[in-house]
DNA sequence: AACTATTTATAAGA
DNA sequence: TTCTTATAAATAGTT
């Protein structure tokens, strides 16, 4: 349209370049309100010059954020939401001041740096770094007791086993007896039995530990079952 | 343009404005791809119909995001960056496992909940703990130890004023004699000068706490100087 | 910027 | 929706 037809490509006179852009920029906006307008339509318009200059168009009763945003929104793209970002802000500074909070928190309960901190805070803190021990020591106690009464248990099984298997021997020893050929007459003692049956291993260690008083306090208990919440002998 | 002319504003039957929406549409399009091509311009063009369709146009090897990025960055409105975002995000996330990190160190250390915790670690948490106490006490007495020095040098200085007093009174006896009349004629003894000269308030309890033995243990010391790093005497 | 010959867009009708 | 077409609008080149 006009006094003759151009080729839809860059134009290369720049002077032409820049009035073409002025009046189709003009036309454009226009024609972009009139649609907006006539068929209900929101449409958000951004136009940038060779030159850097911007000029916008936006529906009326809208701004060009809501419009971005629902394009966002249906595209899927990152929504940038200015809430949003606050509320990212918002949870770093709260998430910053809780750890430095905690990481205080733990300075002191380690006892580092207690330069600044008032005596009466040493003396608070003192108590409760002991009744944390104590707890710890309970909770100590009640694995130990735990294992401790495993063990009995186990030792009582092991004992009657070790009793049957004796009188079955006795019963058997005639037999036995003549299996061996050579073996000796005289009765076969308690542990040997249990030698025999190959019971040597961890189970009678195991015996051995279970006899140790409640006060026994050497961790080298615990290696055989390191935490004995969850075994069941 | 058309058989008539028609006003700018919403056309009110349906179907006309759909028809209109479509062919305006169209004709935006192009003329948006055209002032694009023509000018060398970057243009984003989004276009809602009432019905909540969606489409665009933009500038040809330009992504949408980029035209709004630069939209944002020239009005100045919530830059969305989506690197800052992804960087945000991030610093979250590690702020979070910090965090958790240490309330579940705090709850060892405060004796919470330790039925997860393996017999060993127990028992390494409470060295820790008791290195920990060690630590406080030794603060402890840190600052009794100060303040036991300062109160001896306080005693010290108190003690001289008061011989110093005490050789001044005798030295103006006749005197005071005189100018107080009806008073005693014997030397004056050293703790009523000290009365007299009203030494009677905190210094003289004072010099009481310094001279209790360096193991007292009792806080009341404490109260007449929380903390003593800060006091000079 | 204004003018204007032409091209283009599109309203109404099919 | 799409096609047609009369007519309004846009605009390229000129002043």
């Amino acid at each position: 349209m006009g006094r003759g037809k151009i080729p839809i490509k860059r134009i290369e006179n720049q002077t032409t370049r820049q009035v073409t852009f002025s009046k189709r920029r003009a036309g454009l906006l226009k024609k972009t309100h009139e649609l907006s307008v006539l068929c209900d339509a929101q449409i958000g318009l951004i136009i940038f010059s060779t030159t850097g200059k911007m000029c916008q168009y936006c529906t009326e009763g809208y701004r060009m954020e809501q419009i971005i945003e629902r394009y966002q929104k249906v595209t899927g793209t990152c929504i940038p939401e200015h809430d949003n970002r606050e509320h990212l802000y918002n949870e770093l500074a709260v998430l910053r001041k809780e750890t430095r909070r905690l990481q205080l928190s733990m300075r002191r309960y380690t006892g580092e740096d207690m330069s600044s901190i008032p005596f009466e805070e040493l003396d608070q803190l003192e108590h409760e770094l002991e009744r944390s021990v104590i707890k710890v020591r309970e909770r100590k106690n009640e694995l130990l007791q735990q294992q401790l009464d495993n063990l009995r248990r186990k030792e009582r099984i092991l004992e009657e086993e070790n009793s049957n298997m004796y009188r079955w021997v006795q019963e058997h020893r005639a037999a036995i007896e003549y299996q061996q050929g050579g073996m000796e007459a005289k009765p076969v003692e308690h542990q040997q039995v249990v030698d025999q049956f190959s019971f040597v291993g961890e189970p009678s260690s195991v015996l051995q530990l279970a006899t140790i008083p409640q006060q026994f306090q050497s961790y080298q208990l615990q290696l055989a079952q390191p935490n004995l919440q969850d075994s069941n002998v």
